[in-house]
DNA sequence: TATGAATGAGCTTTCATTCAT
DNA sequence: CATGAATGAAAGCTCATTCAT
């Protein structure tokens, strides 16, 4: 009968709508040229709005991409921690659900072009190098990392060193996912199946870490 | 007779020599910093000479790059194909010769840079993009499958698909090359020791590449 | 019959206010910041209204620094005018009074920063030069010019020549309200007491403005 | 026969002449615009070069005022701090000699638009405010300290406080300026003669400095 | 009346490229 | 060959002004 029950005048949904319409062009605009060689006029265009239009929402072009972080991969971190703590059951089944949906998330979705951005143009732009390790790299590895640590508690892993365990579960979806981003459009080399590769490499790091039968 | 000895006094070796220099030092900008942020100013100054100067040797900043990666990638390349063409032993020799030669001489050294670069900003330069494929990737991919083809014909490998396999050998290179390059600041990576993950992939694929004993 | 007595609901008083409240925040701008330098926004802000509103009450800045003059130096100048017009009494004290409620009204308050940012600015806006030009500068100096003439007419007052003697009589005021709004940082301005320079400088002038006994 | 006996070709020599002609140039723009209002396009149009051209010799708005202010007042008071050092004579005479030269190179001169400017703009620029306290400020009122304590310490002078007597000193001066600068092109004030007015003060303070017959 | 989102001209600054010497 | 001064087309950001609600 009548329309979603937003009771808000059109004018003012807009408003609440501008924010993300603008992350959403700017996160397309990031992934597509990568950070320097993005300009905020195309992140408007692409919008439907002005340049000046940007400059309400967001300071300036670190802030901007702050914000599409904080409003993409920040927030796929924030679940998983949640899920992580909230979880009952066995730590395998965990750790095996956080990679296979940081993979579906982050990886294979326009996300992993921030990714890839990061890795391309960290080095030119230390603070947003600075921000970006310290709200997802810090915080993603230390989800792994927790539940390597609950694991072994539960004696559920073996009693590995979790800070050099982690990089060995982190890396080789690092990996998959640049090489899954292609470094070049006309390059089709990779051969590989993401998921028999996800796969394969999951189950085996769960088993090696599981406990072994006395 | 005897090795080149250069009979030009000083002065005009360095004109000689000139060419070299700017390329070294467009090399170490471009690697530092990546293509569009390296600025030509930089590279002039490097080298020790005046932006000026770079224009008399290279119409602009696309044949700049480009000479760099011919005069050190696609050099090793065409060294690699003649290699291959001149070579007389059992193909897994060279197959084992031609994968550590590319490493030690294209990821083991700042030339891994300009992978990384390409990976990084191929899709905002597609001209770029365009010649590294034809210069580097076809060809590069190309020894190694004709490697596959010779030894194929010659009865010393398996009779497997050459464009299925070729990616499976230069994949794990690339990935390696990516990892080590993967400097993304405070973000630890796991000590991988790249000559003893090479040598046990290379190992393995060419085992997997022996005829099978009838 | 009884004082105005403002029968209106507080809203409706409150949106006659608007125009007062707007004007002395604009002030406030003005003063604290110069012409050029403030932004409508804050002036807005600072009001507690959006910006909008503010094209609601002046068509433009420029139209807002204008009823900012009109309403508080224009309005002190029209009562001065009208009391001269007024006076009965001799017209030197006719003159002390106009020159100390000159000081007291707009050299002592807030109102000086308009007077030094007219002196600062004034060559970038010619259009507002103009306009004080006419409507302060003009009136206030002719006030003290028909002062002049009054008591000479009246013999109270030697015979000088008014367009001489006017800047006499202005130029010490202006140099005094300079000196105290004088506040570049760190540049430290002697102690100067305005009262006592004020009162000393007026007594100096009419003492010389008084007809010689015969 | 042959021109002025610069070798350098005409090239060259303007080269040379460039900085001078982009500071002259900007004291144009600057005293008639005010700092904020001035626009480097401008600058460069009237320097007769391109707007790019301005970065090859200053690297931004801020340091080519603060050159400006180095290569005219800063140099004037670098030779009155040196004059005053080499000085033998009475110390009254060289305080006159200060405050008359004070006069003729820094206020009778387009110089006096950039006390002016600063004296308008400060606030909104604290960074320049800093540097002109410093620079201008402090040395110049530090000039005329030291010439107290001179006269002092040489019997010359009445042992007043020199922290005290500076200021009283500086001040008419200051004074003088911002009535001569005007604060608008049409207000035809200013009934002062600057050089009556200047002797007049100078001639009275000097006096009141004397030693007192015994 | 009042709002505040939206606009776009304008300013500072950067850098690949040109060219007179 | 070599120089380096000069250019000018962007790009990021600001703010007076407009207008749909």
């Amino acid at each position: 009968m009548h329309p979603p029950q937003d009771n808000k005048p059109r004018w003012e949904r807009r408003k609440d709508a501008r924010p993300q319409e603008l992350l959403a062009a700017a996160l397309d605009q990031f992934v597509e040229r990568g950070y320097a060689a993005t300009r905020l006029e195309d992140v408007a265009k692409r919008a439907g709005v002005s340049k000046g239009t940007l400059y309400l929402y967001f300071t300036n072009k670190e802030e901007l991409f702050k914000a599409v972080v904080r409003g993409t991969i920040v927030e796929v971190i924030g679940e998983a921690e949640q899920d992580a703590a909230d979880f009952a059951g066995h730590s395998a089944d965990l750790m095996r659900e956080l990679l296979l949906r940081w993979w579906n998330q982050c990886c294979a979705t326009p996300l992993a072009g921030i990714t890839k951005l990061m890795f391309a143009e960290g080095n030119n732009f230390p603070e947003l190098a600075h921000f970006y390790n310290e709200e997802v790299v810090a915080r993603g590895t230390g989800v792994i990392r927790s539940v390597l640590v609950r694991g072994i508690a539960r004696g559920e892993f073996r009693a590995v060193d979790p800070d050099v365990m982690t990089p060995v579960l982190v890396a080789p979806v690092m990996m998959l996912l640049m090489w899954t981003q292609s470094y070049m459009p006309a390059c089709e080399m990779p051969p590989v199946d993401p998921h028999a590769y996800l796969d394969l490499f999951i189950t085996t790091s769960l088993a090696g870490l599981a406990v072994p039968a006395p």
